[in-house]
DNA sequence: ATCAAGTTTGGGAGCGCTCCCATCCACCTG
DNA sequence: CAGGTGGATGGGAGCGCTCCCAAACTTGAT
């Protein structure tokens, strides 16, 4: 068969060769209407519109991505023990975030749940191969070779959170130095003397700076740094529980217990109880994240809300930009922490 | 330029010709290699794998999906709203089922939030325009066109939950008459004799199953059912606080209650809290999903729990059945659910 | 050695689109 | 009225792959 009309499509649908035939004009000019190419006069575009409308027809992805080299899709990489461990609903509103970004453009979002390092590892070949048109990095741990990998590749990326206070990776962070700040002044407006903390694992970037925030807002407001209110946790509801019984142990005059996780915090909440110490009568209690747990506790917990979804959207926000104006100066973004003040404290 | 030697791919990567060059073979005869052909010999196999390895060769997905027909995606369809209201960690979950389903394969998982119900139709042209090879629906309401649009469209697809006992469409759902029977029978069999439920929405096919688990429960026990121990609630934790002071009115000699969601069973242990009636003392309390609240509450919430992730992995499978098999025979399963016993009961 | 039957292989055609160049046309200038 | 200018348009080439037919090579039986 020689080069001759090409009907409808292989599965029957409607193909720009089609359209084209309908309005009367050529197959350039229709691929031009549909891209948004100012060049086309506006009674063409219009009879192309129409047949368009007429045919119901749809662009085919794949043939366009194959001509025009990119894909239209963004991939949002979540390692999956993370995914499991704490803050779940993190993980949600992440998503609907980026979601609700893409939704007005036509980017499809590319789930990847990596399992292992190595999983992790093949996804970067498996960009560049598959073309993805960028990635959104979820939890990325100090050693996680991705980033460079991606940066190396050339495809276009933006993590959320950061490694390290200088993080050179475009990246999309919460205030949470600041989210600190604010629980301790709380705590320190409410009348408390003795303010323990529960921290995260040190090695993580964000626990790091939730300790820093707890330490500026005290020495701002005149007291001392005390290394003996200060429990290194990990964010697990086990470490909470430990950790309080400890601190209740060196310091019984604590009289407030800032947790750098709600998980933790309604860990402490139970050494509490057996402890005998009310709360917040004896003990006013302040956690971070605003997850379920916290509005669930007895009594509900005040703690610091991140704006996941607004990071989402952000990180979205900022790639396409990345993709559209081909690598432009560094995004990075921080956006702030509130407050949230319950029955705890 | 004719249509002479082909080169690198126009971004730099090595194309199917190139591994043929290397391999000293065909393209036909590469392209068998990488899907798996018998009609190969071993000698040229081995060979054909060699030069991949070399070239660190992957196929370029959009050329493929082009030629073939075909995308090696799925899409997961989640309507935000509900992603949003309740049980947020279920989400998770059925994403981590269905993504470790598909880990093996090399299918995409393509994620689409729906906000509005226009975004849901629009969704099954764009399903047929950009060719996604097959459809996992969550959180389906009854009047929701979405599923006999994919039917007619002729688009494998498989659902979570059920919209009515003869559910038509494939779909994967969990026994929840069986757990709420569970949820009854462990209550009776530690004593209890008046036991109260709360449900959910009963236009909800998940809520009346476990009303009706809840009858069944009773009446096998020989008790009689009694409308002024069924309090109608619609999963909210709000609802689930008014129902329990409700019941408590009617029916002051209530010592156990299974409430259709945990979040409800919260509201209800604000009431009891309130109306000064112990848990598990005075009133034996049981939800049901075993979500984080479950976990955290005081006493922790004996739950039923149901496989979630299982169902994830379910539903990719039975779609993954559907899209090689070419439309078989209707799969419905029914997953087992379980009761996690805590000290609320 | 010869032929039939089967197996393995090469490569043309084509998937539906974008890119880009050549062409066409309308309008303006001198 | 010829020549020039610039915007609108048509359509060839090609993106990297799969499909499939015909060619080439095996093998075993005659």
């Amino acid at each position: 068969m020689a080069v001759g009309r090409r009907g409808l499509g292989r599965d029957g649908r409607p193909t720009l060769e089609q359209v084209a035939a309908r309005a009367g004009v050529g197959r350039g000019t229709v691929s031009r209407v549909i891209n948004g190419s100012p060049r086309v006069s506006d009674r063409t575009r219009a009879a192309v519109e129409a047949a368009i409308a007429d045919l119901g027809y749809v662009p085919h992805r794949a043939a366009r991505a194959l001509a025009a080299n990119r894909t239209d899709a963004i991939a949002l990489v979540v390692p999956e023990p993370e995914a499991r461990l704490f803050a779940e609903p993190y993980f949600s509103a992440i998503i609907r975030g980026v979601s609700a970004e893409l939704a007005d453009t036509d980017y499809q979002l590319l789930l990847t749940l990596s399992r292992t390092p190595k999983e992790r590892q093949r996804f970067a070949q498996y960009a560049a191969g598959n073309r993805v048109d960028g990635v959104l990095l979820v939890s990325v741990h100090g050693e996680d070779p991705l980033p460079e990998l991606l940066g190396q590749l050339g495809i276009p990326a933006v993590m959320n959170g950061r490694r390290s206070a200088d993080e050179p990776f475009p990246h999309v962070d919460c205030d949470n130095v600041a989210g600190a700040q604010l629980a301790v002044e709380h705590l320190l407006g409410r009348g408390r003397r003795t303010v323990a903390t529960i921290t995260g694992p040190l090695d993580m970037y964000a626990a790091w700076c939730r300790l820093a925030g707890y330490r500026e807002a005290l020495e701002a407001a005149g007291h001392e740094y005390d290394d003996s209110l200060v429990w290194r946790g990990d964010f697990t509801e086990e470490s909470g529980y430990l950790g309080m019984r400890e601190l209740l142990d060196r310091r019984p005059d604590i009289d407030a217990v800032f947790c750098a996780s709600d998980l933790m915090a309604a860990g402490a909440r139970r050494a509490l109880r057996e402890a005998g110490r009310s709360v917040p009568g004896d003990v006013a209690l302040v956690g971070f994240d605003d997850s379920a747990i916290a509005r669930h506790m007895d009594p509900p917990l005040t703690s610091v809300r991140q704006p996941i979804e607004g990071m989402g959207r952000a990180m979205a926000r900022a790639l396409l930009a990345e993709i559209n104006d081909g690598m432009p100066i560094h995004p990075q973004q921080i956006l702030p922490t509130e407050l949230v003040r319950r029955g705890s404290s």
